[in-house]
DNA sequence: TATGAATGAGGCTTCATTCAT
DNA sequence: CATGAATGAAGCCTCATTCAT
């Protein structure tokens, strides 16, 4: 492997194991074993680095989306599966899923803001799978994009809690992200055909 | 006003505009202009100023949730006003809101845990109406709790993306917002009877 | 016990158990139970303090030696008395004995000499013995002053290495002390009258 | 010379001039004229540097002391020359010889102990001349570690009480250092051969 | 007699970054 | 491609002391 990707690397594991504030060049160049130094040959200063780091997470989220989207067979399973993708990238993938979402709005001038409308192919997905799904008289909705993006906050809402380790400890992990699935998608489509 | 709840405003506004990784004792008492020697006359420490930030913060959305409810009469108008209630929180008072999910789960265990439990009384509200509403028979729910725990994570979820700036540009917010609620609430109540 | 005797009595409490480092009038204020600015009321400044500290334990170090000579009827016997009232002092009360050998040189000229020369009382009392034991022909000894301030400066070693817990720990407090003291006092009598 | 000397060396002098109190960090870096920071690029922080201070210099008065012991032919003539290079070595390496001496205890369970104990093979070399002495009949000692120490702890005490200054002023310095010698070493092996 | 509030100086340490090699 | 040395800024915190009450 590259030094650049073990860079890349043990920035995510530091990243989720010790937090933000504790990821220093220091502490990622002592991990990978070179000096602090070295990392500069490969990314122009930290906040490349954390730029490149969303960026493959952003990446990967997506691909990962793609790839569970495509099993599905009508817009409303795609959709589910869409979710599921979503829960199961978050919640097996931390370090990526959080890096995401790290960079705070304050911080956000620094960062170009292309990189992050990338994101946007990830709801974009979804909102296509919904007017794919008005299309074929599956689903009725007027704004697929408003509604793509609800679903979207909402995976986001129910991830959030448990990685920041606020699910409440008389709830069971796996429940709740069935049940927050189920709102936020089936019941989606529920309401909207059988009503 | 006294020094202290000085100090605590301007760390909540130094929070919002600059970030967590600037909130320094040094740059507080800039703000308020004292020493920061004055701060530790008040905080035995950063920490425990920031607990203190956190701790008003849960009170203060949790009493504008009761304020809110209050005016509701049956159960589901109760759980959308309750919703409406923390939306309202959240996006007129950010500084509080983003304290309560400031703390990352690596630095939790510097905290005592039931200041944070505290935060509990706020979805055990809404699962308080979702069991009157049972009761009532407004609304078929087997698990009150996981069910309001869902739609309090599907807020946050929404909140989030908003006040993290990241909210699609071609997205209105005001629209977001109210289908992100009737998505939560209204959606999950017509579901659960109507069906 | 007035407010002035509580403080000294906490500050010896404390510059035993956490070090001279760790001494401060906070401190001190805490442990008494009263605000750090009393503390002036009393004393004029920290060095004021630490003088009546050291001022009061060499007063204390000399009333235990003339106590212990009291006991004693011949210059021999007074001389062996005083050296075991020396190691009895500064074992029992090592707070005592620390804080008269705390100032350091570099310090000293803030502190007013006469207080310092106090302690020539200790070994003038000792060479007193000698004098007397050298006039009534038990001892042979040209210059009193220069071997009680030897003794004396032996027992401040033994002393030293067992309160700064250097003492080997292969070898018996006990039987040490008692062959410092040996060493000191007997081996210099008997070597110079019975040889 | 290197700045990892230059930093020893510098602190050692400030620790005499000083003391230990004032020695900080800053000071070090002010009086070499680098950074403070730079300091941590050759120590891991202060304790480290301390313990290589007092590493060195333990290693310096025992190397002194074997060179001094050399010298002599037999247990006896070399006894008093470790004791002399004993004086020796305090009187004119009075930084080194204080460093030895400088951590207290309620400071040392921060220190590893066996760094500590490298002073015993200071005494133990003492205790070997005894026992040398003892195995050729020079002299009569039945516990030579017991014994060694206490010669030890009482050059110690007269070395303490002239680098604290606190020698009396009307005896003068030499005498003083003769005297205790002899006191410590000859009067000991006097005693236990010619009684 | 007592104190709460305040402060400037300074304590140790970590950080991102640069520069010469 | 890699590094060791260096630094100014800044982090949290404690200190002795003063002042007004």
């Amino acid at each position: 492997m590259q030094l650049q990707d073990q860079i890349l690397e043990e920035s995510r594991k530091l990243l989720i194991k010790e937090g933000f504030s504790r990821l220093s060049m220091r502490r990622i160049a002592k991990k990978v074993g070179v000096s602090a130094t070295s990392i500069y040959l490969h990314f122009k200063n930290k906040d490349e680095l954390l730029l490149t780091l969303i960026d493959q997470s952003i990446d990967s989220l997506i691909r990962n989306l793609e790839k569970a989207v495509a099993a599905g067979s009508d817009p409303i399973q795609k959709l589910e599966m869409a979710g599921r993708g979503y829960l199961n990238f978050a919640i097996s993938h931390p370090q990526e899923y959080e890096i995401i979402f790290l960079v705070r709005p304050e911080e956000m001038p620094k960062y170009p803001q292309e990189k992050f409308q990338n994101i946007r192919r990830g709801y974009e997905l979804m909102a296509g799978i919904i007017e794919e799904g008005v299309e074929k008289d599956f689903i009725k909705e007027e704004n697929p994009l408003l509604a793509a993006y609800t679903i979207w906050s909402q995976l986001h809402g129910a991830v959030s809690v448990i990685l920041n380790q606020r699910l409440d400890t008389r709830i069971d992990r796996e429940k709740f992200l069935k049940h927050a699935l189920e709102h936020s998608i089936d019941g989606f489509v529920s309401r909207k055909i059988k009503v």
